[in-house]
DNA sequence: ATTAACGTCGTT
DNA sequence: AACGACGTTAAT
């Protein structure tokens, strides 16, 4: 359905831009694929997003849109924040943690247990604008792809993502297991996280992935990670090269190439997880 | 069958 | 190195 030609659905509002081309009429149709991607010119979502940052979270969302100003520049690194506000280094500092080179996935259940609440904001206090369900310490990019997803998807920030989480999720002194199928205890039980799908589908995934591994030589096409700001991105700019050229290209839009495939595809360590999924230390 | 998108390779 | 095209894999 060629990006850009998703059917219209649901009152989804789109809050995920980088900025773009400026403005353009208040029709708010979105187009989204199958899977949820919705795919618009950057100007609609952009005044959305514009008029929602502004009026609630404030400049919070100069993370991934702001400055340069309706400058077209179509520059996938524009996800970190030129040195700004004190947010705006909240956000970097974690969005840098995240994005840390080692590439280890430790970032990855740090990002989750932070989502659930596991882990303090880093600066600690004064922000308490966004209640998300309860969810604290979200950064604003966070509440980007969040707000983006909020109505009908609702990936991540809930707490149902977190099925344990209402009755004190459990400390486990063991092992975390992050998996692009989610999070694991070490005894292989589903704890949740994941791409915004359903612990079915995570199961499945897993699932496919194990066969892949079990009759593949092991090269395997890598999946995106999906839960770096990239993967959380749920609208095609339309825009860049790889959206431009979708019918040759075969490229994901550049802003939501998941950050861990950008990196070169390297061995590093390998472990085989309860569910038969691999699990890659390193990248 | 269709669509999305990763991997690779040639070109700039 | 970035880009574009193509083959291919995977999901629907």
């Amino acid at each position: 359905m060629s990006g850009s030609g998703g059917s219209a659905q649901g009152p989804q509002t789109a809050v995920d831009l980088p900025q773009m081309t400026p403005s353009s009429p208040s029709s708010v149709v979105e187009r989204r694929n199958r899977s949820g991607i919705i795919s618009e010119p950057l100007s609609k979502s952009l005044k959305r997003s514009r008029t929602l940052t502004l009026s609630s979270a404030n400049s919070a969302n100069a993370n991934s849109h702001s400055s340069q100003a309706g400058k077209p520049s179509v520059d996938p690194s524009q996800g970190r924040p030129p040195a700004g506000s004190v947010k705006l280094d909240r956000g970097a500092l974690l969005s840098g943690l995240l994005d840390s080179p080692s590439g280890l996935h430790l970032a990855q259940a740090a990002e989750l247990l932070r989502r659930a609440g596991m882990l303090m904001p880093l600066a600690g206090t004064a922000d308490t604008a966004m209640p998300l369900g309860g969810v604290t310490g979200i950064t604003p990019s966070d509440l980007e792809s969040v707000a983006a997803s909020a109505a009908t998807d609702s990936v991540l920030g809930s707490l149902s993502d977190f099925p344990l989480l209402g009755n004190g999720f459990p400390l486990h002194p063991g092992l975390f297991i992050m998996t692009p199928a989610g999070v694991f205890l070490a005894d292989g039980t589903f704890i949740g996280g994941g791409a915004g799908i359903t612990a079915t589908e995570h199961h499945q995934q897993a699932q496919s992935e194990l066969s892949a591994v079990a009759n593949g030589n092991g090269k395997k096409k890598r999946k995106r990670c999906g839960i770096c700001e990239p993967c959380r991105r749920r609208v095609n700019c339309d825009q860049c090269s790889s959206c431009r050229n979708r019918k040759t290209g075969h490229q994901i839009c550049k802003f939501r190439k998941c950050e861990e495939l950008k990196k070169k595809a390297s061995g590093g360590m390998e472990v085989m997880l309860p569910t038969g999924a691999p699990f890659r230390w390193f990248q």
